[in-house]
DNA sequence: AACTATTTATAAGA
DNA sequence: TTCTTATAAATAGTT
């Protein structure tokens, strides 16, 4: 059986996504709970699913509103700069990883 | 060898923790890149370490902003109040995978 | 930082 | 939609 995964493109039945969107973000949530517990952090995500306004919002622990108010406080300029470069930073890594992937 | 894994707490090691912090932080934001281009999906991660004022922020795509400015535009009031109710929904869920899998 | 035994996650198939 | 299963990925403890 051939069980190759595309995982690089946007899924092309819209079926086929919405299960899987329910199915990723749970998982993402089971991992996200897991690593604040294991590493002491607070953890929040945002997900905005195509078309809907309302995002679909997970934190880990009961400091939800803490996480958001603090976050909050920070200039929007400031977020925004740091945010894009932590992305590069974090970028890079992945494709490091990758990288080792493809020698073995 | 014996590699029972202990998820359910802190990790006591200080430098185990820091280095599972970024392993896992690594991770989380793949999953999270995956999840976002297969299900079409922006999603943010706002992580908040314990005594670091800065948090560790991550987006998937090139709408960081938008996404952020989405949000920001909820009044705080419905932000939590939905916050805390689809955590409730999906903590739920998650006792009822969890049930599953113990049945087998 | 790299390795590897195991556990987890998951894409298809049923 | 739910369950199963073959495979891929993640990762905890080691080296």
């Amino acid at each position: 059986m051939d069980r190759k995964r595309l995982r690089n493109t946007r899924h092309r039945s819209e079926n086929v996504r919405n299960s899987l969107l329910d199915k990723r973000a749970t998982s993402l949530f089971k991992k996200a709970k897991e690593f604040s517990i294991l590493c002491d952090v607070d953890v929040a995500i945002i997900i905005f699913s195509t078309g809907e306004i309302q995002p679909i919002v997970w934190k880990s622990t009961n400091l939800a509103k803490e996480v958001l108010v603090r976050y909050s406080k920070f200039p929007e300029e400031e977020r925004i700069k740091k945010l894009m470069k932590h992305e590069t930073y974090l970028s890079n890594k992945v494709k490091e990883k990758q990288e080792k992937i493809r020698k073995k």
